[in-house]
DNA sequence: CGGACGATTCAAATATGACTCAACTGTCGT
DNA sequence: ACGACAGTTGAGTCATATTTGAATCGTCCG
């Protein structure tokens, strides 16, 4: 896993399932059956959008029993804000609200 | 141009080319021919990246003389950084730097 | 006007990513 | 140990985004 460039970062989040998994990840710890219910794809296919996050370094997994949870990684909003085009440009200081609500 | 998705926008955005003359364009307008210094592709793929971006209304042109300007659309950086998953969950209102740097 | 320049469009070829299906691993309950 | 459950892997197929080359449009200059 060579550190990503911001184009890859992107590119993973960039997808329709990706997406609403990293989404919902941002409310907290989900197994892999939480996050079925929201995304209306085979088991299989979601397990290969899974492994593309894994593999970009964006959401961490652990077993328990019979069931794996997934975590957005620590860092995972902080590299996919600094993945953004034109960001060290920006910045200054505006908050994410700030633009969230321009 | 009917109000594109979080999804469709990053993924405008997640793309070698299309990153790069966003990022360049952060700096200010440019001209086709700016743009092409940069980037390492045929003018004729260069037009196809930038009809992508035009459509997804994340820039703007203007002809001048027999150049074509473009610039980054107002609202861009704000558009961009609400398509980011988990932002509703996130914001609160850390800086845009603070996620940067963390 | 005619040619050169900057940039875009079109149609066709290619490459990449998403998706499907069958087979597999690890864990629990009995 | 057996079978069911939760999830993953691998090898293919298919769709779509990217790329290419030829032709085109608008603008300037001699």
């Amino acid at each position: 896993m060579t550190q990503l460039s911001s184009v890859e970062l992107l590119q993973a989040a960039a997808d329709p399932v990706r997406w609403t998994v990293l989404d919902r990840l941002a409310h907290g710890t989900r197994c892999v059956c939480d996050l079925q219910e929201h995304v209306d794809v085979s088991p299989t296919l979601l397990s290969y959008h899974l492994r593309i996050l894994r593999d970009a370094g964006l959401v961490t997994t652990a077993r328990r029993g019979r069931w794996v949870d997934y975590s957005l990684a620590p860092d995972a909003q902080a590299r996919l804000a600094r993945a953004m085009p034109g960001v060290g440009v920006t910045a200054g200081d505006r908050t994410t609200l700030e633009l969230v609500e321009a």
